[in-house]
RNA sequence: GCGGACGUGGCGGAAUGGUAGACGCAGGGGACUUAAAAUCCCUUGAGCUUGCUCGUGCGGGUUCGAGUCCCGCCGUCCGUACCA
C-alpha cells in the first residue's frame, strides 16, 4: 500500500466504477426486503450547499448501511427545479429561467457525483420538465373531478407601482422590495384544494407516525388547530342577526364588546365615508400572519349594537383589524379579561374589562394588572355559571344555547383550505381553460401536457404568461368558441407533495404505477430540514391521502419515519466600515484564523469574529463543498458532516474540524495498511470491542445518531492501533473498513482493494455480531454517601444487591464517614451503584 | 403576537432519574528530526489547604439521588400558510 490515501484520483476511480456497476440501481423486480431511503430533493439554485452536503451525507450513510444489510434500497434525487428564484435570475440577468435552471441541475449534479453518494441516477426527477409537470397536471384534474378543487376569492401582497402580486418574501417592512411601495391586500380568484376536508384524518394520521419528531407531529396538530366551541347569532339593533364563534363560551358574560372583520359583510354595509376609509386602513399591509398579529389594534365603532344572549346588555359592534375572515364566522364576541388581544383593544378604546374567571370565588373581584388572564379557574360574576370550572362552564353554555336554540357547538378547524395559484411564470401551468361560454373548463387530459411557452419577456414586473401574445387564447375545449388558457401556476409545494411516488415509479402515460407504489411506499426515512415541519410535511400527507381517496393509490402516510437535520453555521468575519457605520463581512478564505483571533490575510490587520449563524451570502459566512472536496476529498467531508454535532442540531462548520477529517482519513490509511491475513493468536480484549462497537454503531445508524457512532469509531481505532499483532487485531482492522464504508466509501474501497479483497465494499454485509462477546464480565460499581460519589469499588456483574452491599459498607471512605453510626437507608442498583444514606 | 425547539469545559458535544464532561477540536508539555511537516506519548472544568469544595442559562420544587422530571423566568433559533 502507498503511504497516504490519494482522495485526488480515488475518489473519482470508485465513482465510476460504481457508476459501471450500476451498483446503486434499485431493482424493482428484487425479493429482498425493501428500504426506501428519501432526503428532501434540492431547489437547484446554482452550487450545493453544505447544508445539502449535510442532508445528503446522511441518507448516504444510512442507504449504504440498508444495503450492506441485505434490503434493496431505493435513494434517489431529483431537483425541486420550478420557483421564484429563476425568474429573479431572469430579471436580472437577462437569462431564460429554464436554461438558468438546467445549467444549475447539471453543474449541481456533478457536485453530488464528487461526494460519491450512492444514489439511483436513473430515476432523476427534474419537476420543471413536462414528462414531470404534465402528470401532475394529471393528477390536479382527477382532484378537480372528486370536487377537491376549487376558485374563490383570497387576498394577495399587491404591489401599486410595479402592478404585480408579490410573495411575503418580496414584502420588507410593509414595501414591496423593488419598488418601495407600501403594500396593500387585494382580492383575487383563485384556485383552492379542500385541504379542510382532511383536517380530521390528518390529525388523526400523526398517532400513527410513531418515527416522527414529537415537535413536528405537535407543529403539525397546532397547526391544524381542531377547537370545539359555540357558534351562535347576536341580534343587532338594526334587526340583522350576526354570527359569531367562540373558543370560550365559557367567558361569555365577561362580553364586552363584538368585533368584525373588515371584509364582513355587517361591515361592508355600514357604507358611511369613515367606515369605507377604516376598511380602507385595514387594506394596507401584507398578508402574514405574523405582521396581522402584530400590528397595532385598530378598530371603528359601527354605532351598531348587539343583544348579550344572557343578560339582555347591549354591547357596541366594532369593525376590527385583528379579526380574521377565515377564521370562524369572521366575527367575535370579546372578552378583555380573558383573552390579550380583546384586553389590548378594550384599554385602547376604553371598554369594560369584566373578571369571569378567578382562582376562587373569593378572587372574583380582583383587578387585572397589565395582561388579560387566559388561564383555567372557575367561574365568577356570570349568573348561573358561577362556582363552575372552566371547562364544565362551556359544556353548561353550549348546552343552554342548543336547547334555546340560539347557538350550536361546533368544531373549528385553523388550517385553512390551501391556495395554489401563482401569478407567475416558473410554475406548472394550470390546466384550464376560461370560456366565456362554458365558464371553467378543464383542459383534456389528452390534451395534456399543457406546457410553457418558450418566449417570454421578464422586461417588466408582472406574469409574462399574462401579457405572452399567443400563450393564453385557445379555443374551449368544450364549445370550441374562443377562449382563455388559465395564466396562474401551481405553488411550487404541489411539485414536491408527490416526487417520491414518481421516484418510486415512472411510468410514461400515468404518474405512477399503483402496485409499484404498493411495493416501495411509504418512504422508510425521510430526512431534510426542520424547516419544512409543517407547510411541505402537510401538503405531502394531504396529496397522498387525497390520491388513496381517489384511488390512485393505497398509502395512507408517505412517510413513516421522518428526521429533522439541524443547518451547517459558521462563524463570521467583519470590520466595521469607518466611512457609513456599517460592517464589511469577510468570507473564510480572506481570513486566517488562530486559536485566539482572526485577522485578514490581505493587510495582516484583525477582524471582528462574530456570531456563528446559519451560512448566507450576505455575510459572506459560506464555504464551498467543491474546494474542500478538492483540498481533502470527499470522504473528509463526508466524516465532518457525521462527527461531532448531533444531526438533529446546527453543525459549525471550522476548518480546523476538518483538518482533523483528513488526518483520520490518513490514521485509518495506515492502520488497514497494518492488516495482516497471515497473523495469529487471540486478544479477547479486542474482539469484545470489536463486537461492542459493531452492535453499538448499527444501532447508532439505525437511530440516525451519526456522531455517536463516529465516537465509537474512533474508540474502537484507538483500542486496535495500540494492540499487539495477532488474528484478533486483523479482525478488527477488518471490522474497522466495513464500520466506515457508509461513511467513507471511498477508503473502504480502496484499502479493501490494497488489503487483496474481491469484489467491492458496495457490496458487502455488514459485519455479523457475537452476542457473547457483547457482555463485560466486571462492572465499576458507585459509592455514594447522600448521593455524592466517594469512591468506586470493581464487582462481577450482575452481583447481587446484599453482596453490593456488604462490599460498599466495608469500604474505607464510608467506614470513615460512619464513624461507627448505622446509615439510614441503602440503595442498591445492581450493576450501577450503592447509595449510603446518613 | 402565536406555535415549536434548544441552552453542559476555551469550542462541538457524551450521559435508560444513578460515577457529569465519553469522543473530537483547540491549548500546554515531551519524543522523533539538522530543521520543518507528518506522526507518536503525556496533560487539560473551576477553586483552594492535594483531597476536599463548587460546577450542566437563572430562580424555586419533587427525589436516597436531577444535566435528565415539575413550576416560573431569561436568551437564542425555526415556522407563521406566496422563500424553498
Amino acid at each position: 500500500m502507498s503511504e497516504r490515501f490519494d482522495p485526488a484520483t480515488a475518489d473519482a476511480r470508485w465513482q465510476s466504477v460504481w457508476d459501471e456497476a450500476q451498483s446503486f440501481r434499485a431493482d424493482d423486480a428484487s425479493t429482498k426486503p425493501r428500504s426506501y431511503v428519501l432526503e428532501m430533493f434540492p431547489y437547484p439554485s446554482g452550487r450545493i450547499h453544505i447544508g445539502h452536503v449535510r442532508n445528503y451525507t446522511m441518507g448516504d450513510v444510512l442507504a449504504r448501511f440498508k444495503r450492506m444489510q441485505g434490503f434493496e434500497v431505493l435513494h434517489p434525487m431529483g431537483w425541486d427545479a420550478f420557483g421564484m428564484p429563476a425568474e429573479n435570475a431572469a430579471m436580472e440577468k437577462g437569462v431564460h429561467p429554464g436554461g438558468w435552471t438546467r445549467d444549475n441541475i447539471a453543474n449541481m449534479k456533478a457536485q453530488l457525483k464528487r461526494l460519491g453518494f450512492a444514489l439511483d441516477w436513473s430515476r432523476e426527477i427534474a419537476t420543471c420538465e413536462p414528462d414531470y409537470y404534465g402528470q401532475e397536471q394529471a393528477l390536479f384534474l382527477d382532484l378537480y373531478a372528486a370536487g377537491l378543487v376549487y376558485r374563490k376569492e383570497s387576498a394577495v401582497n399587491w404591489d401599486p407601482i410595479d402592478c404585480t402580486v408579490l410573495a411575503n418574501e418580496q414584502v420588507i417592512d410593509g414595501r414591496g422590495w423593488r419598488s418601495g411601495a407600501l403594500v396593500e391586500k387585494r382580492k383575487l380568484n383563485q384556485w383552492f384544494l379542500k385541504i379542510t376536508d382532511f383536517a380530521d384524518e390528518l390529525l388523526d394520521g400523526l398517532s400513527t407516525l410513531e418515527h416522527w419528531p414529537e415537535k413536528v407531529k405537535l407543529m403539525q396538530e397546532n397547526w391544524i388547530g381542531k377547537s370545539q366551541g359555540l357558534q351562535f347569532a347576536f341580534q343587532l339593533s338594526n334587526g340583522a342577526s350576526l354570527e359569531v364563534y367562540t373558543t370560550r363560551p365559557d367567558t361569555i358574560f365577561g362580553a364586552s364588546f363584538v368585533a368584525v372583520a373588515a371584509d364582513h359583510p355587517v361591515a361592508q354595509a355600514i357604507g358611511t365615508d369613515e367606515a369605507r376609509d377604516f376598511i380602507a386602513l385595514c387594506k394596507q399591509g401584507g398578508t402574514t400572519a405574523a405582521e396581522l398579529e402584530t400590528a397595532e389594534k385598530l378598530g371603528f365603532d359601527t354605532g351598531l349594537t348587539a343583544r348579550h344572549p344572557f343578560t339582555g346588555a347591549d354591547l357596541p359592534v366594532y369593525i376590527a383589524n385583528f379579526v380574521l375572515m377565515d377564521y370562524g364566522t369572521g366575527a367575535i364576541m370579546a372578552v378583555p379579561g380573558h383573552d390579550q388581544r380583546d384586553f389590548d383593544f378594550a384599554t385602547k378604546y376604553a371598554l369594560p374589562i369584566t373578571r369571569v374567571v378567578a382562582a376562587s370565588a373569593e378572587d372574583a373581584a380582583r383587578p387585572f394588572g397589565t395582561e388579560a388572564e387566559a388561564g383555567d379557574g372557575v367561574l365568577v360574576n356570570s349568573g348561573f355559571l358561577d362556582g363552575l370550572p372552566v371547562a364544565e362552564a362551556k359544556r353548561a353554555v353550549i348546552a343552554r344555547a342548543e336547547a334555546e336554540g340560539w347557538g350550536e357547538g361546533k368544531t373549528v378547524w385553523r388550517l385553512r383550505d390551501w391556495g395554489v395559484s401563482r401569478q407567475r411564470y416558473w410554475g406548472t401551468p394550470i390546466p384550464f381553460v376560461h370560456c366565456e361560454v362554458c365558464g371553467v373548463v378543464p383542459v383534456p387530459k389528452k390534451q395534456l401536457p399543457v406546457t410553457l411557452p418558450e418566449d417570454v419577456d421578464f422586461s417588466v414586473p408582472g406574469n409574462p404568461l399574462d401579457r405572452h401574445p399567443t400563450w393564453k387564447h385557445v379555443d374551449c375545449p368544450q364549445c370550441g368558441h374562443a377562449a382563455r388558457r388559465e395564466t396562474d401556476t401551481l405553488d411550487t409545494f404541489v411539485d414536491s407533495s408527490w416526487y417520491f411516488l414518481r421516484f418510486a415509479s415512472q411510468p410514461a402515460d400515468r404518474p405512477f404505477d399503483p402496485a409499484e407504489i404498493a411495493r416501495w411506499l411509504p418512504v422508510g426515512q425521510y430526512i431534510g430540514g426542520i424547516e419544512h415541519a409543517i407547510l411541505h410535511l402537510l401538503y405531502a400527507r394531504f396529496w397522498t391521502r387525497a390520491l388513496a381517496r381517489i384511488g390512485k393509490i393505497e398509502v395512507a402516510e408517505p412517510f413513516a419515519s421522518l428526521f429533522t437535520q439541524g443547518m451547517v453555521t459558521h462563524e463570521t468575519y467583519s470590520r466595521v466600515d469607518a466611512g457609513n457605520g456599517q460592517p464589511i463581512w469577510y468570507a473564510p478564505g480572506e481570513v486566517a484564523r488562530d486559536g485566539n483571533g482572526a485577522t485578514l490575510i490581505a493587510d495582516g490587520a484583525p477582524v471582528e469574529i462574530g456570531r456563528v449563524i446559519k451560512m448566507s451570502k450576505s455575510k459572506k459566512n459560506v464555504v464551498d463543498p467543491d474546494e474542500i472536496v478538492a483540498k481533502y476529498g470527499a470522504d473528509a467531508i463526508r466524516w465532518f458532516m457525521l462527527s461531532d454535532s448531533p444531526p438533529e442540531r446546527d453543525l459549525p462548520w471550522s476548518e480546523a474540524g476538518i483538518e482533523g477529517c483528513g488526518k483520520f482519513v490518513q490514521r485509518l490509511w495506515r492502520l488497514f495498511g497494518q492488516y495482516d491475513g497471515a497473523a495469529t493468536g487471540e486478544d479477547k480484549a479486542v474482539d469484545r470491542k470489536a463486537h461492542q462497537t459493531i452492535a453499538a454503531v448499527a444501532g447508532d445508524i439505525e437511530s440516525l445518531g451519526f456522531n455517536k457512532a463516529v465516537a465509537r469509531i474512533y474508540e474502537l481505532t484507538g483500542v486496535v492501533e495500540k494492540a499487539a499483532p495477532s488474528a484478533s487485531r486483523s479482525a478488527a482492522i477488518k471490522v474497522v473498513l466495513l464500520l466506515i464504508a457508509p461513511m467513507m466509501p471511498h477508503l473502504a474501497e480502496e484499502a479493501f482493494a490494497a488489503m487483496g479483497g474481491a469484489g467491492l465494499v458496495a457490496d458487502a454485509a455488514w459485519p455479523a455480531v457475537d452476542p457473547a462477546l457483547l457482555v463485560d464480565d466486571e462492572v465499576t460499581i458507585a459509592i455514594q454517601l447522600n448521593g455524592k460519589l466517594r469512591d468506586t469499588l470493581v464487582a462481577p456483574k450482575g452481583a447481587a444487591k446484599d453482596r453490593l452491599e456488604a462490599m460498599a459498607l466495608a469500604n474505607a471512605k464510608v467506614v470513615a464517614a460512619l464513624d461507627g453510626a448505622t446509615p439510614k437507608k441503602v440503595i442498591v442498583v445492581p450493576d450501577r451503584l450503592v447509595n449510603i444514606v446518613v
